[in-house]
DNA sequence: CTGTTAGCGCCTTCAA
DNA sequence: TTGAAGGCGCTAACAG
């Protein structure tokens, strides 16, 4: 008979080893092999040994797939984002990764790109993996789809957004902190107009910066005309169009804080357009600290959000309502801090 | 008897549903609500009617887990990048995402942080959860971890590194394209004194480049003396050195190509603090078009390479080693294209 | 066109 | 300390 053509002749080595390779390898049952991986000190030395010999001999792994269906957790973690490629995101997705890595679990990242029909894929491709919890760092998700994860049993995570209860849990960042410490700095330095150019007021994070900036003010009995509170989107060109604004006034902010770093990085090009010279003639900080804060022209003063910080307190929440790690002391709260760099002096003299 | 008040007592109604409430609901077996959900054609209308409204009123979706088991396909398809932070990955991510939900996949997304045990982490958890292909978008990756995966019959896409073999394909960049364009721009507006910043030479990616630049100049006449041929890191920091010693050669550059966009950030920083101006005293282009391009002051002038692109091909060269898609016709090459903004002038009169 | 049956690879009682 | 047997939820022959 002639062999079989169609199919490489190293086909079958190639195909994956299962625990029942490994069991006739080491003369054991299959039971002794499950055992060797996840019970080891039920084993006999001697035994176990035989076993780990066995697959490492056979380059066996577990097949993922085959151990969430009978255990019923699938050792996946979901982060939910609104948008990949927003500045914000990219350390919150590499440490969230990092943390479920670190404790065994994979990550499955989804972004719903601000589109609501997919904010509903990504909920449902979540709840088809059997993720066994779910950080949702997105600006808004509707609630009957948390009504979903709800129904299922998954213990979620958010940022700023809910109140916790059974399951559900909150990072919560004091924005205040920082902003107080740039508000106090600007004053310091004599400023006494200051402005602040807030994201979208639909985020719960953007009203709570701008209550902050508000008090911060107050408590410095320096004044606040409405005038001097301006809004953006949180991108660049809401920056510019903030910008332009008060730059029409009569009487000019010589400090403006802005609600995130991309708003501060379109105030800093308008304002250099208007002729006006960055840090001399105005006085800029930004907010979030994201990378490119750090090479502006000159380097932006700013308030730094630890987003590493974030992901990690989201993926460790997840694992206390998973009831894997102890709860922490107190809330699951971030710090913020003032990072002085070049965009900040003493204000102009009239 | 006293009720389990162990258990919330809507555990039941909470708990999953699988194929089989559906097929008791609809009166049908379970072969025939598989059959609904894979193959529709199959059944009658009626029927199918049935069991879909029993889909609906019970809020069914099938186990993930269960079906790849039984199928041995995962439908995740693996992304591996060097650093998620690094700029230029996360527009390759969100396309890389979007492409694979759309055809019904995950993404499982892992990054290296140019670590070769993550690497090797990364490599072994793609094993794990059976991933049906693999894109690896990183700079390095080690030849047995490869080997791995081919071992285990994963199909593979690389960018620019490997000859395409079987079940292995590569997404080529035309690099040289976009770097004759440059060229031919600096020329057309009178420049014969052009510098290379290259990136780190150890990756294919940043040779291509320099040589595309090199033959470029050869292809004007232009002059190419070693000195105008500097090598950066790929990073800002990279650039800012490079641009110091550009500025203590006897006669400088007018013009700079840089190998990305982050070296060019780098080169203009320094170069501001230098004094010149620019684009009046040196114009500037760099590569990748990442978008803080479009923000700098004055917006870089760069060479675009399609990211979105990119992944696009990836995931249908993926696709394609699947058998699920019909080869493209070519290979599967991704232009790149000069974006002139406003960091390129005339050369300055000495 | 629909149902019965036999696993996919693994974990987990229960017995030995 | 180890093994045998059942089943997680689903798909895919094979019958009817």
């Amino acid at each position: 008979v002639l062999p079989d053509l169609t199919q490489p002749p190293s086909a079958d080595i190639a195909s994956r080893r299962t625990i029942r390779h490994v069991a006739k390898r080491a003369n054991v049952s299959i039971t002794t092999v499950s055992r060797a991986i996840n019970r080891p000190e039920l084993l006999e030395a001697d035994t176990l040994k035989r076993v780990r010999a066995a697959i490492d001999e056979l380059q066996y792994y577990p097949n993922t797939q085959a151990r969430a269906l009978v255990s019923g957790r699938s050792r996946i973690l979901g982060l939910i984002v609104s948008d990949i490629t927003n500045p914000f995101f990219p350390d919150i997705i590499q440490s969230f990764e990092s943390e479920a890595v670190r404790r065994g679990y994979d990550a499955l990242i989804s972004s719903t790109n601000y589109d609501s029909a997919r904010m509903a894929l990504c909920v449902r491709r979540m709840l088809e993996r059997n993720v066994d919890g779910v950080a949702i760092m997105t600006s808004e998700m509707d609630d009957h789809l948390i009504g979903q994860l709800e129904n299922s049993r998954v213990p979620m995570v958010f940022l700023d957004v809910v109140t916790p209860r059974d399951r559900i849990s909150n990072v919560v960042v004091d924005y205040a902190g920082g902003i107080q410490q740039a508000v106090a700095h600007l004053a310091g330095l004599g400023h006494t107009r200051i402005a602040f150019i807030a994201g979208p007021l639909s985020l719960k994070s953007a009203v709570l910066r701008r209550e902050a900036f508000v008090r911060a003010l107050a408590d410095h009995q320096l004044p606040c005309p409405a005038c001097f509170l301006e809004s953006g989107n949180h991108k660049v060109e809401g920056g510019r169009a903030a910008m332009d604004r008060l730059l029409r006034l009569p009487e000019r902010p010589t400090a403006i804080v802005a609600s995130n770093d991309l708003t501060a990085i379109g105030v800093m090009g308008t304002a250099r357009k208007a002729g006006l010279q960055i840090p001399r003639d105005l006085s800029i900080i930004g907010f979030d600290d994201i990378w490119q804060a750090e090479y502006m022209d000159p380097p932006l003063t700013t308030i730094r959000l630890p987003r590493e910080r974030v992901a990690e307190r989201a993926c460790q929440a997840l694992m206390v309502s998973l009831g894997l790690e102890a709860p922490l002391a107190g809330d699951y709260s971030v710090a913020t801090e003032l990072i002085v760099r070049e965009t900040t002096t003493t204000p102009p003299q009239p």
